[in-house]
DNA sequence: GTAATGTGCAACCTGTCGGTTGCGTCTAGT
DNA sequence: ACTAGACGCAACCGACAGGTTGCACATTAC
């Protein structure tokens, strides 16, 4: 697997960092300040979450004027589910052939 | 979204666990001690690790003699899957919104 | 021009996480 | 019975992550 993937794992790890995503995935676009007032902890906590995010290749930041506004990028989001799929499929392949095997054991 | 899916994805940030769980796919039921012989640590490491793992649900242990057997059992995947999916689903949802509201416009 | 708002950066604190070592226990082989 | 292998538990340690505070800088509003 990529150490990319890894990233976003360790990214999606944090409930605030969770928050920040189910928020950013129903608004289009926020600011730290914005998502702090909504979370129990400050604007910079929520800025280093926001650069971790970002670090996942997760979200994409944006300046505009004095405020950054930042938006979700969920691409990486199919990687990750890519090697959970192929993890669950792997062990999936397994367990039918130890059934099959068990089956034919005991007939 | 449920506290046991949280717990999933704090187990899928460590590397060494993402590796056992890798292992694990491959070979339907396999010890600590075997784990750590592949891996750069010793074997509490990598039993704390299987503990976490099961703390997930994501690992049954089953002990048979001197020696426990770890399995993995990969449901618990599935929920984090649909979250990330859910995630992914609303922004996309949300962008083409968007991109339809610039076509009307433009035009 | 000046005050207010929004950021970014750096230092600092604290808890937790990954890891190791040491030891006692249980089971399997001989 | 005794030794060797496999575990589990507990104490301990170093590093890092999440969080806060303080401050300097840029941009908007009045």
């Amino acid at each position: 697997m990529t150490d990319r993937t890894g990233r976003v794992f360790d990214a999606l790890a944090d409930p605030n960092r969770r928050y920040v995503l189910e928020a950013l995935a129903s608004r289009e676009t926020a600011t730290a300040t914005e998502l702090a007032a909504e979370l129990p902890v400050t604007r910079q906590a929520v800025a280093k979450h926001l650069a971790a995010l970002n670090e996942a290749g997760l979200v994409e930041s944006q300046r505009r004027g004095r405020e950054t506004l930042y938006q979700l990028t969920p691409a990486p989001l199919g990687a990750a589910m890519d090697w959970m799929a192929s993890v669950g499929a792997e062990w999936d392949a397994r367990l039918a052939a130890l059934r099959k095997h068990l089956r034919n054991r005991r007939s």
